[in-house]
DNA sequence: GAAATTATTTAGATTTGTCTAACTTTTATT
DNA sequence: AATAAAAGTTAGACAAATCTAAATAATTTC
């Protein structure tokens, strides 16, 4: 099966979108690309006639067998992608995502398992996030939960949700980071705002916001 | 200036044409681009509306001084993404130009700035070609002239012209690569063959369209 | 220098991916 | 249940890049 890039930022995007368990919708995932509904429905028929995803209209779209695998692929390659960046050219995580939403599409098996032997064979991409072996399988993920869920008051950063240059920006400036160790020091129920203090630093608030958007396990 | 692939493709090639010294014609566009003359004419006029060639019907084609700017960038990040995959990744130089030829689209100066000084900022790509500094400049290259040319006996490899991978593998499988020392034994009249020594090893004869294929420099 | 051949361009079609505007279906509200 | 609002689809258009077939220009041959 050759797709074309945009069949394969619809076959990605459909899949964020349903691992987030949210149904997947015709706006939703025009907004998730930054497209309009009636291309969506479009982009749906094509990619049902290739059996990527079911879809009847007005009933939402789900990858197929097929279709899952073909995003496992792409995000193998973004997230090597993303690694080899951060690694070897000294990128922050902030600008990764964009230059990888490029070269997730360079097609060749050869290349993605090279590039994944030289990087050493990563299993996590600078966000946190696991990379698919070479035949798209994920390994167990350590239990993780957001930081605004977290019960336990010592806890270490593993991931972030969004990939928004505003939050890794933020993040970066706080001093946050994967492998961070930090400590909840107040939960304020009136906005779900947290204190937070990092090793020997002085304690600072963030947002639920935020906190929902950093992954954690307690250590 | 943001330029498609296809346009990117052809600048290229436009740029190649242009350095053999053959004037640019429709024809020899199609033919090098594996397209048909319909479609260099529909191309030639958008390039020109762009200002990067010069063209009027039946005039054939030639770069102005921009898009030989955009032809050297592009060359840039062709040959680097090359040396990449040679030094870093362990492909062979026959292997590399068709994935070359993709990465070079990938449009980020940041990143092939990076690139550059991760590979040590090398001059000369893997099939010896020079590579252009981030400026667009070329570098005086050495002297070089093809080995069916040279009139000394000991000659060193410099680079090979023709990048397809039948005359690579055969190179390779004579045991001639890049800084590769020759011996010239015989010249053969009749059919311009050359007899050629490497080291101590046994001679061999080579046609004249591999010897023309050859770039080499007295030593 | 006229005829034949070759090179180039144009006209009209096709595919892919997108859009807007109009229409239809579904869902939420009263 | 009727109506209003939101969500989704269709129709028709457009831009990019390509093609085939037909027309035209340039070049070569006799
Ligand atoms: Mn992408
Ligand atoms: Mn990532
Ligand atoms: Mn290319
Ligand atoms: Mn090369």
């Amino acid at each position: 099966m050759n797709l074309s890039v945009a069949e394969e930022n619809y076959i990605k995007s459909i899949y964020k979108l349903e691992e987030g368990q949210e149904s997947v919708t015709t706006t939703g995932l025009a907004y998730e690309l930054d497209t309009k509904p009636a291309s969506v429905t479009d982009m749906a028929k094509k990619l049902r006639d290739k059996k990527l995803i079911d879809y009847e209209k007005y009933q939402g779209i789900s990858l197929t067998a097929d279709g899952k695998k073909a995003a496992l692929h792409i995000i193998r390659r973004h997230r090597l992608w993303e690694c080899f960046l951060v690694d070897k050219l000294s990128f922050s995580w902030e600008e990764v995502h964009e230059i990888a939403e490029e070269l997730e599409h360079i097609r060749s098996e050869k290349l993605i398992n090279r590039l994944s032997d030289f990087l050493g064979n990563p299993t996590i991409d600078p966000h946190g996030d696991p990379i698919p072996d070479a035949q798209g399988r994920l390994g167990k993920q350590r239990t993780q939960i957001s930081l605004d869920q977290a019960r336990t008051k010592r806890l270490e950063v593993t991931a972030v949700s969004d990939k928004s240059n505003a939050l890794l920006e933020f993040l970066t400036a706080k001093g946050i980071r994967l492998g961070t160790h930090l400590e909840v020091i107040e939960r304020y129920e009136f906005d779900n705002s947290i204190e937070i203090k990092i090793r020997n630093q002085p304690a600072f608030t963030i947002s639920e916001q935020v906190s929902k958007n950093i992954m954690v396990r307690p250590v």
